[in-house]
DNA sequence: AATGAATGAGGATTCATTCAT
DNA sequence: TATGAATGAATCCTCATTCAT
C-alpha cells in the first residue's frame, strides 16, 4: 500500500507540497513530460531529497490518483446525498464532477487527464481506483427512469465522456463548469423529463 | 507547413514506412514515451536517418497529426454525402468518426490520443488541425431539428465527447464501433426522434 | 585508533549488531556494492542513525576487518598451541585458517574477499592488519623441516594463497573445510613427509 | 552474444579505446568502484558516448572478460605447446599464466580480479568463462605423474589458487612473474621430482 | 539516402553524509 | 541514542539531435 496523502500526526509539510506539485505538473503537462527535477525545482528541494518522502516517480503518481479519486469522490458523494429525486442526484453528480474536472483539483485532472498506459507498474492499480469511482455513475444511472431502448451502459458512458472530454475544451473565463454540466444534461435530455 | 504524407513524386517509401511507424509507436505509448530510437528501430533505420526525412520529433509528429485528420476527414466526408437526411448524415458520421478512432487508424487516434500540450513547437498547430476537423461536426449539428432549449453548441461538444472518450474504454472484442456509436446515439434521443 | 569491537563497558548493543550486518554484508556484496542503507535496514536503523556509532564506511570496514583478524587469529593461535610437531602445528592453523575462512565468520571473510584498493583513505592500516595476521605463518614455516632448494618465503605464499584462493571456488556442501585443508597439505606434501 | 574485442573491417578505433580503459580501470580499482565517468574521462569521451559502443556497463565487463579469457588463454596454450615433457608443459603454463596475471594484460588480470559477483546480469557468463579457461589445467595435471596418493583436483586448485593469490601480494620490482612461478613450482614439488 | 560516431543535456535514482531535534 | 529531513554529488543510462562521410 503507498501513503495517503493524508499527513499523520506530525506535520509532514514538506510531503504535501511535493504531491501538490506533483498533482500541479503531472495535471499540466502529462506524466512523462514532467521530470523529478521539475516537481523538485517546485519546492525548492534537491531532485534526489524527493526520495526521502517517495520512492519513485511511479508511486508518487500513484499517491496524487489516490488522492485525487478520495477527493472527487468525497465531493460528488456529498453532492448526491443532498438531493433525494434520481434525476437530481444524477445532476448534482455531474456538476461536482465537472467542477473538480475544471476547476478546482489538480488531483482530480489527474485522474483523467493521465493516461495510465505506459507509465509504470502500477498501471493496475490506477485503472483500478479510477474504475472504482465511476462505479458511482453506475448506481445514479440505475435509479434513472430511462425510455426502455435506452441501453443504461451506454447511457453511462455517454455522460461521462461528455463530461470527461470537457477537459479538453474548456477554458476558463467561459460558462463556469455547473453551467455546462447542466447544458450538457439539457442536451442530453432534450425538452422531455424536465425538471 | 510540412508535407503531407502522400506528396512527392518519388515512391518515398521509408518516409511512408516512418509515418507509419511513428503512428503506430505515438498512438500506443503517447509522444513523450516514444523515442526517436523507437521509430529508427520498428523500420530498421539509424536514429540520425530520420533526420534526412524530418526535421525533428515534433515536426513527425505535426505530420501524423495532418494525415491523422486528412484521413479521418475523408472518410468521414465520404459517409456524409451518401446521406440525404440530417439525422442519418450525423449517424453516418458518428460511425465513420469511431469506426477510424477505435479500430482503423493509427494516425487518427493519434489525433485524439496525443495531448497537444508541451508537445513542442507545433501545439498551436496541432489544435488547429483538430478544430478543423470538427467544424464538420457543427456543420451536421446545425442541419439538425432539436428542440429549442437545446444549445446547439453544447450538443455537438455531448456528442464529440462522448464518442472521443470512447478510446478510453473500448476494448477490442466488445461491441464493434458501429454498434456503439448507434447505441450512444440512441441513448442521446431517447425515445424520440427515431428513424 | 578505531574501538575493537570488544571495547565498551556498557552493552554497546547496537553497534555490535551493526559490526555484525556489516560484515555479513561486505562479505556477501563486497565492500562497493554495500550501502549504508542496507546496513542500517539489516539491524533496523535509519541510515543517519549509524553515524552516531560510527564516523564513516571507511571506519566501519576497518572496525570489521580489525575484528575479523582478531578472530581468526585467536582461533589459529588456539589450535597452534594445542600442538607440538612443526608440521601438525603448520597442519592445525591451516584447518583453522580454513574453517574460520569458508564456513564460521563473516569478519573474516570480509579480510580476504574486500580487496583493500579504493576502499578509503584506511588502506595502509588494512593491509598492514592483513600482514600483521600472516606473521603466525612465517614463523611456522620457518620451524618446519624443509627440502633445502625450497625458498620458505615462497613456500609460504604458496599455501596461503591456495588456502585463501579457496574462497573462490569453495561451495557448501562439497567437502568440509577441515577435509579440503588436510588435502591441499597432501597435495603439497606429496609422498614425502607424511605424519 | 556479446561483440568480440578484436575489430571488424574497420577501425573501430574509439571502441578498442574504451576497452583498454575499462580493462585498466576495472584491474585498478574492481567494477563498483570504476564509473562510466571514469572511463569516458579515460579515452576523452563523455559519458553518454559510451553507449554508442556498448549497451550497458556489464555488457563491457562481460566484453572484457572475453577479451581477457582469449589472450591468456592464447599465450598459455602456445607456451604450453612448446613443450612435451607433462612436468614442462605444466611449467611454461604456469609461467605465461603469471606473466599475464602479474605484468602483461590489463585484460587477463580483470578476469581475476573481479570476482562476478553481484556485477549484474552476466555473472554466469563469466563463470563459465573462467572455468572454460581453467579446464587446460585440468588437463595438465591429468598428464602429470604423481604420487597415488595425492588427489589431482586439490593439486590442480592448490596450484592455481597459489598462482592467483599472487596478485595480492605481487609488487612491480620484486621478482620477475617467471621466477615466481618457478619458485612457487620448487616449493610444491619439493626436493623430488626435479627437472 | 543513410551511417557511424558522437554530443550535451537531462532522465530517474542512489550515495555517503550532515545536523537540528 | 536515534530520527527526520535533507544535501550535493554521483550513479547508470537515454534523449533528441548533429554532421562528416
Amino acid at each position: 500500500m503507498s501513503n495517503t496523502a493524508t499527513t499523520g500526526p506530525r506535520q509532514d509539510n514538506r510531503r504535501l507540497q511535493l504531491l501538490d506539485a506533483a498533482a500541479r505538473l503531472f495535471r499540466a503537462h502529462g506524466y512523462h513530460a514532467t521530470s523529478m527535477r521539475d516537481i523538485a525545482r517546485a519546492v525548492g528541494m534537491l531532485p534526489g531529497s524527493i526520495y526521502y518522502h517517495f520512492p519513485s516517480k511511479d508511486e508518487l503518481l500513484l499517491t496524487v490518483y489516490e488522492e485525487g479519486v478520495r477527493r472527487i469522490a468525497e465531493r460528488v458523494d456529498a453532492a448526491v446525498q443532498a438531493q433525494r429525486q434520481p434525476q437530481q442526484r444524477l445532476q448534482a453528480a455531474c456538476i461536482a464532477h465537472l467542477e473538480m474536472l475544471l476547476d478546482q483539483s489538480d488531483y482530480a485532472q489527474v485522474v483523467l487527464r493521465v493516461v495510465p498506459d505506459n507509465t509504470g507498474p502500477s498501471q493496475r492499480r490506477l485503472i483500478a481506483l479510477r474504475d472504482q469511482y465511476e462505479v458511482r455513475f453506475k448506481q445514479l444511472v440505475a435509479e434513472l427512469e430511462l425510455p426502455p431502448e435506452v441501453d443504461r451502459h451506454y447511457f453511462r458512458l455517454l455522460l461521462l465522456g461528455a463530461l470527461n472530454w470537457a477537459q479538453t475544451w474548456y477554458r476558463p473565463g467561459g460558462d463556469p463548469p455547473r453551467i455546462i454540466a447542466m447544458e450538457l444534461l439539457r442536451a442530453l435530455y432534450g425538452g422531455e423529463n424536465q425538471t
